[in-house]
DNA sequence: CGTCTTATTGAAGTGTCTCAAAACGGGTGG
DNA sequence: CCACCCGTTTTGAGACACTTCAATAAGACG
């Protein structure tokens, strides 16, 4: 096996190492055994902040790197010329920004923070290079893209067959699923993003949702004050999911 | 570098070779030089026929491999309990499926031949034990994952802000542009699938898409006969999806 | 040649959008 | 601390795109 002098070396910054980072088992190191985890530390190059408003990257940017969400939220979207613009996912804590880039050298969408923002920086050469040595890292990089178009797929079904309040009932009980990932409460949650964007990623506009988020108030299944959301009966949010009218 | 006695074996069936494949410049080994392409033949275990209407591989089969489209047209899709149907996308000569499957090692979607076709088989346990040999290989691979995430924001795009004439301009000429990257003409198509599942393709009835089709055909853009469409005015096509009222 | 699938076309229905006005809340400066 | 401003959210009424239901036509296939 090839000396990891590199790895090593970035042993000496241990605010950005992997192997002690708490949000290891949501990550990329997934997986992951504890003793090959010290050899990957040298994978986060750095960390980089980025204010609430701001872009990580821009459609067009050249690619160097994927980016690991430390704290707080982002949303990606596409912006063809004709301004038009689609959401095309919120990230937390954990999880992978920036795969689009790999396509074409160039990053495909933009990455806003919508509150101030902390990434680990994981340079492409560096993770081509260590999953090269460790088949768990290749392993666990290939599944977080398979999981990304099967996401994808996901939302094409929502955008493609289901009415407004499906749309929004699914999108309701996927953050919870992933705040409860992250243990924090599935019923009590703060949105970090406004009805316009949620319309945007939900191809519905902001009255729309405005007003799903109305009709959920009315029939008991949400408490709405503003971002903050309460799910008071997320049966009725799965039921209105499952018994959809094919 | 590890001997490929594996590969060098495979050389024996010329008939699944890489290096012999009129659609290599197409597919997996795109970008990865003559002389290590040959010491990538044995990257594909065998081929496989399937006869139209069947499929390659369903909803929860264990992932084993993915698949290359050698002839013949695919479509994914799919299928909530709910009876809900979702095509995620129509699969031609030299692209790659089965790549949902990674995420969980069961396969999320079906795939279904469109017309008798014939894939090549790529068990994923040599894919990625050539990737870590060969980094264009494993570069190759990353982009064609990376570039299905970048395909898919683009129908979510589709399906969230786009009108019924939009989607179907933006469908004919995306098929258009591949047929014509594999040496068809690009004006005269003949549709592999029915109305129903372009229409569960771009989230619209059949109705809709067939009356698009006539729609097209009276402003004398489209010649429609059954499912062979002639392109009489491939720009009015692009102007469509280009000045959509954003 | 008959049957079944696929495609076309019409008329009525409905969900979402559009346009518009008002209420709310967070932040800033007086 | 209050007044004000501006972005966000809510709510209503009318318009419109697409769907639904239904009937007919055209091909494909045995």
């Amino acid at each position: 096996m090839i000396p990891l002098t590199d790895a090593c070396a970035a042993q000496a910054k241990p605010n950005v190492a992997c192997s002690h980072c708490n949000l290891r088992e949501l990550c990329l190191p997934v997986g992951i055994p504890d003793d090959e985890l010290q050899r990957l530390d040298g994978m986060v190059a750095t960390r980089r902040s980025v204010r609430r408003g701001h872009t990580l990257f821009r459609h067009g940017d050249p690619f160097e790197a994927v980016y690991a969400v430390r704290t707080g939220f982002f949303k990606t979207r596409i912006t063809p010329e004709d301004g038009r613009d689609q959401v095309t996912g919120f990230q937390m804590a954990g999880e992978l920004l920036g795969l689009d880039g790999i396509g074409n050298d160039h990053h495909a969408c933009d990455a806003v923070a919508l509150e101030d923002s902390q990434v680990c920086v994981i340079p492409y050469s560096q993770l081509t290079q260590l999953s090269r040595e460790f088949p768990g890292l290749q392993r666990q990089f290939h599944k977080i893209m398979s999981r990304e178009i099967v996401r994808d797929h996901g939302v094409m079904l929502l955008l493609g067959s289901m009415r407004a309040e499906e749309r929004l009932a699914v999108f309701l009980l996927n953050l919870s699923q992933r705040l409860k990932a992250r243990g924090f409460s599935p019923s009590s949650l703060v949105l970090r993003m406004t009805r316009e964007e949620i319309g945007t990623y939900l191809g519905l506009k902001l009255e729309t949702v405005s007003r799903c988020f109305s009709k959920f108030q009315e029939d008991g299944v949400l408490a709405v004050r503003q971002r903050q959301i309460d799910v008071l009966d997320p049966e009725a949010l799965q039921r209105l999911v499952n018994n959809a009218h094919g």
